[in-house]
DNA sequence: TAGACGTGGAA
DNA sequence: TTTCCAAGTCT
């Protein structure tokens, strides 16, 4: 049973297998080159949580400046953090520098799963995916995909989280011995195209024989996901400070909502809390408009104003040049920001 | 363990 | 317009 999906499925992925920039094509060994495991690596964390589209770019950029892990663990923290800016959850950019700079120290990549999960953004996922794809070992690779997929194969019904202790037993018993890499990737271009959240498309399937979830009707609603919350309103102000064509700009602090990102001074705005509406400096405050942006946990409407000031403002920051903004690395809700104050000024 | 943590595209 | 989500991790 087991052998006959994961035999099935490598099959199917050696005819429909989609070409992208950090893979090797289908059953092809593992590539022989110390560039090969970071390159698996960069696009395994560019690729948590963000779609390919969004990841291609910057994969291409993050390569054609830093081709190998020495490379990126020899590079300034600012110049990766601004060269993330718009893909978002950007702690995995500051967990990149830190295990590059491991990585780097300890002369290459650890091959096996358990080394892997030691290093700094590296959870069950990534590291197993790690360890099959760039190594060739054999390691049960479970993410949303797999989980859609195992939860439909097998018809399972009971809800998430739960869930995730049979779907792992389950992906356990379908892979393969050899190729667990290709495997966990054909699970993947299957959930992507095929085996879709909403509209899944059975009829294309390789596995429809073999769906337990097909059968019984109704695949399209597994797996069972726990309802979910509502997310709150909040408001908050940015400052755009303008002096001598430069622009006041601050590093956000910490490892919360946008740190170690450049940002727009502001008021102190949270996901769980307004803003207070106090400036950073007094100043003939002028109303550029509001921004809505939505984080995963709230919405955000964010009121921009703008000054001219004389004297440089008290605190950590940096004049940047107003010509050059688009070079700052603003994360998205500033750079939306960032425009407004510009259309309005 | 549930919540924090971004973004842009699809429906 | 709003909701949902896409190759998760950390605390």
């Amino acid at each position: 049973m087991g052998d006959d999906i994961s035999s099935t499925l490598l099959g199917w992925y050696d005819k429909y297998a989609r070409s992208l920039p950090w893979r090797s094509p289908p059953g092809e060994p593992v590539p022989d080159d110390p560039a090969w495991p970071y390159r698996v690596w960069l696009s395994e964390v560019m690729l948590q949580q963000t779609t390919v589209a969004a990841v291609k770019p910057y994969f291409e950029k993050f390569t054609r400046i830093w081709p190998s892990v020495e490379d990126l663990a020899a590079a300034p923290e600012d110049d990766v953090m601004a060269a993330w800016a718009g893909l978002g959850y950007y702690s995995r950019a500051r967990n990149l520098v830190k295990c590059a700079r491991e990585v780097a120290g300890q002369g290459g990549f650890p091959r096996t799963e358990a080394e892997l999960r030691e290093l700094p953004g590296l959870g069950a996922y990534t590291a197993a995916a790690i360890a099959a794809i760039a190594f060739g070992e054999r390691a049960v690779v479970v993410d949303a995909n797999v989980e859609r997929v195992v939860s439909r194969l097998f018809n399972i019904a009971e809800p998430l989280p739960a869930a995730r202790k049979i779907i792992r037993e389950r992906a356990e018993e379908i892979t393969p011995d050899d190729r667990s890499g290709d495997f966990a990737q054909a699970m993947m271009d299957l959930g992507s195209g095929i085996c879709t959240s909403k509209a899944p498309r059975c009829l294309l399937c390789p596995l429809q024989g073999e769906c337990a979830g097909l059968k019984a009707g109704e695949p399209e609603r597994l797996p069972v996901k726990p309802p979910k919350k509502p997310k709150p309103e909040r408001t908050g102000t940015a400052y755009w400070i303008e002096r001598d064509r430069h622009v006041w700009l601050v590093t956000r602090q910490g490892t919360g909502m946008l740190g170690g990102m450049r940002a727009l001074p502001d008021d102190g705005w949270s996901a769980r809390q307004d803003g207070s509406e106090q400036p950073p400096v007094s100043a003939e405050w002028q109303d550029a408009g509001t921004v809505r942006h939505t984080f995963t946990h709230a919405h955000l409407a964010l009121k921009v104003k703008y000054a001219r000031i004389a004297a440089t403002p008290g605190g950590a920051g940096e004049w940047w040049p107003v010509g050059d903004i688009d070079k700052a690395g603003l994360p998205t809700l500033f750079a939306k920001a960032a425009r407004l104050a510009l259309s309005a000024d």
